[in-house]
DNA sequence: CCGATATTCATCCTTTTCGGTGAATATCAG
DNA sequence: CTGATATTCACCGAAAAGGATGAATATCGG
């Protein structure tokens, strides 16, 4: 049971593959263009681009020798979603609370919920 | 070089934290509820409470011997900021996109327009 | 003190990450 | 064909994830 949100958010846990992703924001990039920043071997880097491909968002086209790769960001909506999700509750939490505080201070009373 | 993004996206890579993490939103839990709903081990559960406590996502506080588990939302301000700098970039691309066609349309009405 | 409960610690195992190197494959340029 | 280039494949190795089990620790209720 392998979420796609599993390999969405795996994808972005790793300074070098986020890095890849702005970088292809500029444009497409071949696998050498998106190493030559980094301090790793072209092999690590290629590996990380499987890793972005695997969470679908880096696609590849090959023309001859060269691959090159362009940025997908349909996935991260699912990620921002989830975010999203949780901190809109929370700041419906907080509003919630302070509303409490406030009625808390009116009438003074004790109050439980739940 | 561990950025804090690191862990806490790390850390919403697995289905069975980020139900943690749901969860949480109802309130506190001792570690026990937690575990509660999952077939794993309670020494997985506890396993993986501690990874999202290194993101700082979820914060301990003890009473006796159980121990009470809620919910920090902050950590998911940053991993929020940088999708939606993707995002962001993205959408502009698009607009940037459709002006092209747009006037493209313009100079020579022979494109089909949609 | 005693037993039950809540949780972690210490191992162990398997799989995956994340880095490396060397060889293979495919394509381009002469 | 030959050599250079672009990329992956096949390994190797250390570290971590994700699961399990059994023991230790601490606390509660009698």
């Amino acid at each position: 049971m392998e979420s796609s949100l599993d390999n969405t958010m795996l994808a972005l846990a790793d300074p070098t593959r986020r890095a890849i992703l702005a970088r292809l924001e500029e444009g497409e990039a071949r696998v050498t263009d998106l190493a030559a920043p980094f301090d790793i071997s072209l092999n690590s880097v290629s590996k990380h681009i499987r890793i972005l491909e695997r969470a679908d968002l880096v696609r590849r086209r090959r023309e001859g020798r060269e691959h090159f790769l362009s940025f997908n960001p349909a996935p991260l909506d699912d990620a921002a979603a989830w975010i999203e999700a949780r901190r809109a509750f929370w700041t419906k939490r907080l509003d919630a609370l302070e509303r409490a505080l406030v009625a808390d201070d009116e009438n003074n009373g004790r109050r439980k919920s739940k």
